[in-house]
RNA sequence: GGCGGAUUAGUGUAGUGGCCUAGCACGGAGCUCUCUCACGGCUCAGACUCGGGUUCGAUUCCCGGAUCCGCUACCA
């Protein structure tokens, strides 16, 4: 393993299922891990005991098996640099908070909450800094025997950042360029919390990605305002040196409206916004997931990746390889984009026509097997081959195929009222005649003509036969060529379905 | 409120100080193919947030406004 070896990771928390957001920020990470054959690490953080929910780890690998995403180290995979659970790294972080402690660098503070919330509603912008923590209790203001003793008595405490004030802060970002922003509006973030005994986010965020040699974070946008913290943080450890570098992505939107894309809006326009079918485990409510929905894992990587990124092309189909291989950071977008599920439809149906006709019928299957029918594979495979590039989602195959699996009941209105003519009754009952002769209903270019010359012997309309033919087979003026049709019928079904058309039709 | 980020058609985006009559895709409209419905093909409508600069020239560079997004927790 070479020095510099690209190392990132995703580390999420388990709070519930992954958003779609969090997806993309893990496919941006592979495909750049992959592209510099580099590692991607999987790190729960679960810093945060009380949004801790059972099966949100288990979710969130299962969601990147299906995507096809894999982890080099982490979670579910090992690796040398564990743990990678962050509940279960609560002695290393405590060493690293000592440091700082003995290091002048941070400060136990003992305000309670409540005292906190108070001076909140009194000062407006409070905040915990350099001009305002003379004025808390803290080891800053408390004698040193004073701040021993509160420890020793198991008085509850945090531990919180000593900013230093009028410096400006710069962060190289590989999305955005340089941002600086002056310490002054930073604040004494908690860096730990006696309570639990757990670090919060950013200490334990720093010392993981340090101590696992990572060296870019990709993240999103959210994380901006905090990564001065970050860089600082790095430099209180003496660790500025090897500081990774870091990547802000945007955002996903919501597809209308203001604000970032959020569960409701997919319960509200119909479309999920998790990888995976999620059911919370405290109300039981499901919320739905692509997989469930039927989309395909390498549509919605393909649509994911050119959300907010794109190679300067006009090509628009990717391969996970052909993405690792175009993908670069410096062409991700900086401004958020509006999640427009319409354009993941139709990523799913390219996704779908380019599948093979065996493959599609082998995965409707299932489908068809929910509706109470069963069917040999290769009519199955026939019957997709004909209607396959109509639909987006396997499950509406079903809608394109049900009148090959039962005989239509009604018939549409509108398509009688513009195709049933007549003197469609007489032709059809003719037409009869002519079918009943054939033999083999499978050479269907031979029939089709042969129905062709016989419509012209008689001088009809074709259109009026063909359509009124169609009607009495599928119920409807739609489907395929009708002699695949036929051929998949059969005489007998063929022949039955006419003569019951013409009984009930007037 | 404070701080930061962003701003090309409805949406995702390309692009550039003059080549821009601003490209592509989704979505929309129409035409076409056809026994029908789809698919496909073709065509059309539709955008550089606003105001100041800089410049011979700005969508592109700078400043300001507006709008949107994010952060502002002992959440991540």
């Amino acid at each position: 393993m070479s020095e510099n070896k690209v190392r990132v990771r995703f580390a999420p928390s388990p709070t519930g299922p992954l958003h779609i957001g969090g997806v993309r920020t893990c496919l941006y990470n592979y495909l750049f891990a992959k592209k510099y054959g580099g590692d991607l690490l999987l790190r729960i953080e679960d810093t945060d005991s009380q949004r801790f929910v059972p099966g949100a780890e288990e979710y969130i690998i299962e969601a990147f098996k299906w995507l096809g995403i894999t982890f080099d180290e982490g979670v579910g995979v090992g690796g040398e640099n564990g743990p990678y659970r962050q509940s279960e790294r609560r002695d290393i972080y405590k060493k690293y908070v000592q440091q700082l402690l003995d290091a002048g660098l941070a400060y136990y503070a003992f305000d309670t909450p409540e005292e906190l919330e108070e001076k909140r509603k009194e000062i407006a912008n409070f905040q915990y800094d350099s001009r305002t923590r003379m004025q808390g209790v803290n080891s800053l203001t408390l004698p040193a025997e004073e701040v021993k003793r509160r420890i020793e008595n198991g008085d509850k405490y945090v531990v919180r950042i000593k900013i230093e004030p009028d410096e400006d802060v710069e962060v190289d970002d590989m999305v955005r360029g340089k941002v600086v922003i002056n310490s002054n509006v930073l604040d004494d973030k908690v860096l730990y919390k006696s309570a639990d005994e757990l670090p919060t986010y950013h200490l334990a965020n720093i010392v993981d990605d340090h101590l696992m040699k990572i060296t870019h974070v990709i993240r999103g946008e959210e994380w901006l305002p905090s990564a001065p913290l970050h860089v600082l943080l790095y430099r209180y450890l003496g660790w500025a040196d090897t500081m990774p570098r870091f990547a802000h992505l945007p955002l996903l939107l919501k597809p209308e409206g203001n604000g970032k894309l959020s569960k409701r809006d997919g319960d509200r326009l119909g479309f999920p916004v998790f990888p995976l079918q999620w059911t919370d485990p405290a109300t039981g409510a499901i919320s739905s997931g692509y997989r469930e929905s039927g989309y395909l894992p390498e549509a919605v990587v393909n649509f994911l990746a050119l959300l907010g990124w794109n190679p300067g092309t006009d090509q628009e189909m990717f391969s996970m390889e052909e993405l690792i291989q175009l993908f670069s950071i410096e062409r991700v977008s900086k401004s958020g984009a509006r999640f427009n599920y319409e354009k993941g439809t139709w990523f799913n149906h390219e996704y779908l026509i380019k599948k093979s006709d065996d493959e599609v019928a082998e995965l409707f299957m299932p489908f068809l097997k929910e509706k109470g029918y069963e069917c040999e594979k290769s009519r199955l495979t026939y019957i997709v081959s004909l209607v396959k590039e109509r639909v987006s989602f396997i499950k509406d195959l079903w809608e394109q195929t049900s009148y090959f699996f039962e005989a239509p009941t009604e018939y549409d209105e509108k398509s009688l009222k513009k195709r049933w003519k007549p003197e469609s009754p007489q032709m059809l009952t003719e037409l009869m005649e002519v079918l009943d002769g054939i033999a083999d209903y499978s050479k269907v270019a031979e029939n089709e003509q042969l129905v062709l010359d016989w419509v012209a012997s008689k001088e009809y309309n074709l259109g009026t036969v063909m359509n009124s033919f169609r009607i009495t087979l599928v119920g409807a003026a739609k489907g395929p060529h009708i002699f695949n049709i036929i051929d998949i019928l059969g005489k007998e079904e063929t022949l039955a379905r006419v003569k019951r058309a013409l009984e009930v039709i007037k």
